[in-house]
RNA sequence: GGCGAGGUAGCUCAGUCGGUUAGAGCAUGCGGCUCAUAUCCGCAGUGUCGGGGGUUCAAUUCCCUCCCUCGCUACCA
């Protein structure tokens, strides 16, 4: 079995999440869900950093204990991923016990190896920062923030032997020219390798100065700093040293940061594992910065882009499409609500999502609704497939290859030509003159070249691209898919299935100053009343299905399409634990396991009704795709299911046991 | 200062292991179609490929040098 492990880095709480770590994360989400699509199993890790000097201060200026601050951000963290659509394996804390032992575990191999020692550390410490300041960051002898001179103190403290690797690390940086990159960032680290010894690295502080840290397993007057603790969660969260996940998926393991960490991942860690007798993981991705008015974002400049925002503003499809296709990999890139809305427009809206719109309307103007029959491909649709099969080749070898930009823009090399191959064909011309073979043949292509481009977006974008298919009659994606099969192939499309009436899927967004474009529209409206006639070749009785009714209305509700509801992820949990909330009559913060590796917490309105040890080991129906939301400070993820009746409040339950997270259809 | 990356059409970038008129998308102008989300298709461009020098029959692509931007690192050779 093929596997990928791929993890973002973790990220320090001191600040909340902006695009910045959206974009790595959702890098790793695309690349985590391509990989599931060809053939892998997965496993996708993100999660916090918690420890550390900074953290105790933002804790005390926001009047809370270092505990209540991180869980208050990291929860931050953990509630954006699924609005972005993001859904990683785990979620790592730092501040995790299982964490913590590991961490113990680790270093007392290296000191046990002979790796860490005791030595002396000298710097200019200012006692207004609590931190060491090197000679040159002192302006004129002074601490910058303080204007104070800061006194010269020696403290004692634990090193590790990084500059013992030095060699073993250059050389097999050499010897495998893919394990960091893209190369620019190889050559900045052989650079910095070549260029002297290093420095061995400092990693604890005395508790007299810091406690919020893991103790040293070897000297419980210090806590480790930084790189050993954080680092090391690459491992941990796979079980490290005898999980089974470890063994499954560490030798399968790709790194992706921003280029502000690349020292840390591509010398700390490697020697570090190296001292630990592991082996490296295989690939250290680098990507640039999102640059916002030309410059780094930062809190200062009030630059920052709130990822969250972009998403509710833009829709995810289109957040992430751009995110992806605007930067080369590697570099820095600009973000601006102008390009992001031109990049919308011209790719998603008139492209593809016209392509969409214009095929599915003559898909039921000219053929009732069904995909046609195939029939023999001519020469210029022999072009078509020999192009999409091209195009599909290219993006597989750019994907895997960090290269989403140059991936996403071969996919539109296709759908272009889709665009310009419907011009050619003119369907309207040959539904007009009764050529109804051609007709047939050229709805199919369409369809079927749409279709094998659209399934490769659903890395990119799930959702959109999922209820795409839908609309395409190809419905959501076979259990054993595997993307690679739609290289080189034809005819996946099965004639009769029907397609949707139309496809609104990426309206256009106006781009007048001002003007606040509206969220993306992400289901198919409803079917036009008026049957069309139905020249196109039937398609053979045993594939032909039904066509769409009419809308019509159910108790006030309107009748929606069957993409509707698979937007709604259904699921049975078992109640691992129930508590009440603090301060709330109706409200229980349930603890239901869904088969995701750790339960979900949901608030629940159920109280009234419902004791909490009762609860426990129930299984209950529930939506788990909800958008989360902070009910008295609780962040719930889903709602249970249940009926309202007089006096009292059932909850909806399967009649006999089901696995934990069987979807419900 | 050293090291690394980059400087290609108005914008964002691709590309050239030296070789006929240097590419794409967006933006701009003109024309066409009507199935479509005022969408789509066609045509039209423009560029001393950062400056200068060198090697070569031939350089944007190789070498040298200078300028500018970004990053890392440092005053130690």
């Amino acid at each position: 079995m093929k596997r990928q492990y791929i993890t973002t880095p973790i990220y320090y709480v001191n600040a909340r999440p902006h695009l910045g770590h959206a974009y790595t994360t959702i890098v790793a989400d695309a690349l985590n869900r391509f990989a599931a699509l060809t053939g892998k199993q997965t496993f996708f890790l993100t999660g916090t950093d918690e420890h550390g000097d900074k953290i105790v201060k933002a804790a005390q200026a926001a009047g809370q204990t270092p505990g209540e601050y991180c869980d208050a951000i990291s929860a931050a963290y953990q509630s954006l991923w699924p609005k972005l659509g993001v859904a990683p394996s785990a979620f790592i804390r730092t501040t995790d016990p299982a964490h913590a032992l590991t961490v113990k575990a680790a270093l007392q191999k290296v000191h046990d190896a002979g790796d860490i020692y005791f030595g002396e550390y000298g710097g200019h410490y200012c006692f207004g920062c609590e931190r060491f300041y090197t000679e040159k960051e002192l302006q004129g002898g002074v601490c910058p923030d303080h204007q104070t001179k800061p006194e010269y103190i020696a403290e004692k403290n634990y090193f590790f032997k990084m500059s013992k690797y030095q060699d073993r690390l250059a050389r097999h940086i050499r010897e495998n020219p893919d394990f960091i990159r893209p190369a620019q960032y190889r050559s900045e680290v052989l650079s910095i390798l070549d260029s002297g010894v290093l420095e061995d690295l400092c990693i604890s502080r005395p508790k007299s100065r810091l406690t919020w840290g893991i103790e040293l397993p070897f000297d419980a007057g210090y806590v480790t700093y930084v790189w050993f603790d954080a680092l090391l969660n690459y491992v941990s969260a796979l079980g490290w040293p005898d999980g089974k996940n470890f063994a499954d998926f560490w030798p399968s393991a790709q790194h992706l940061v921003a280029k502000d960490i690349l020292k840390p991942h591509a010398i700390f860690w490697p020697t570090m594992l190296m001292a630990l007798g592991l082996p490296l993981y295989n690939h250290l991705n680098v990507h640039g910065y999102w640059l916002s008015r030309d410059t780094k974002m930062s809190k200062s400049v009030g630059n920052v882009v709130d990822p969250e925002a972009m998403a509710e503003k833009y829709g995810l499809a289109g957040l992430r499409y751009f995110l992806l296709r605007e930067m080369t990999f590697g570099s820095d890139a600009s973000f601006s609500e102008q390009s992001l809305t031109a990049r919308f427009n011209a790719d998603l809206a008139n492209d593809l999502g016209n392509l969409l719109s214009r095929t599915l309307t003559m898909v039921h103007k000219y053929c009732g609704g069904a995909v046609p029959a195939a029939g023999e491909p001519e020469a210029e649709e022999r072009a078509i497939i020999e192009l999409a099969s091209d195009a599909l080749e290219n993006f597989h070898a750019l994907f895997g290859a960090l290269q989403f930009s140059r991936a996403l823009e071969s996919l539109w090399e296709l759908i272009r030509a889709l665009n310009k191959y419907i011009d050619a064909q003119a369907p309207w011309t040959l539904f007009k003159e009764g050529r109804t073979a051609k007709l047939g043949l050229a709805l199919y292509t369409v369809l079927e070249a749409a279709r094998k481009a659209v399934v490769h977006l659903v890395p990119v974008m799930p959702e959109a691209a999922g209820a795409m298919l839908v609309q395409l009659g190809f419905g959501p994606l076979p259990k054993d898919y595997d993307l690679t099969d739609e290289i080189g192939s034809w005819g996946f499309l099965p004639a009769g299935a029907s397609v949707a009436a139309s496809s609104n899927q990426f309206p256009r967004i106006d781009a007048t100053p001002g003007a606040m474009p509206e969220k993306p529209a992400k289901t198919a409206k409803p079917c036009p009343a008026a049957p069309a006639p139905a020249p196109c070749p039937a398609p053979s009785p045993a594939a032909a299905q039904t066509p769409a009714q009419p809308a019509t209305e159910t108790e006030g509700c309107p009748e929606i399409e069957f993409a509707d509801f698979q937007r709604l992820d259904l699921r049975v949990g078992t109640v691992v634990a129930a508590a009440k909330v603090a301060g709330a009559d109706k409200l229980l913060e349930v603890l239901i396991d869904i088969g995701e590796g750790s339960p979900r917490t949901v608030v629940a309105g159920i109280a009234e009704f419902h004791d909490p040890d009762a609860l426990v080991g129930r299984q209950v129906a529930m939506l788990a795709n909800l958008k989360p939301r902070k009910l008295r400070g609780v962040v719930s993820r889903g709602m249970i299911l249940a009926v309202r009746r007089e006096g009292g409040l059932e909850l909806l339950s399967p009649a006999n046991p089901v696995p934990s997270g069987a979807k419900i259809s």
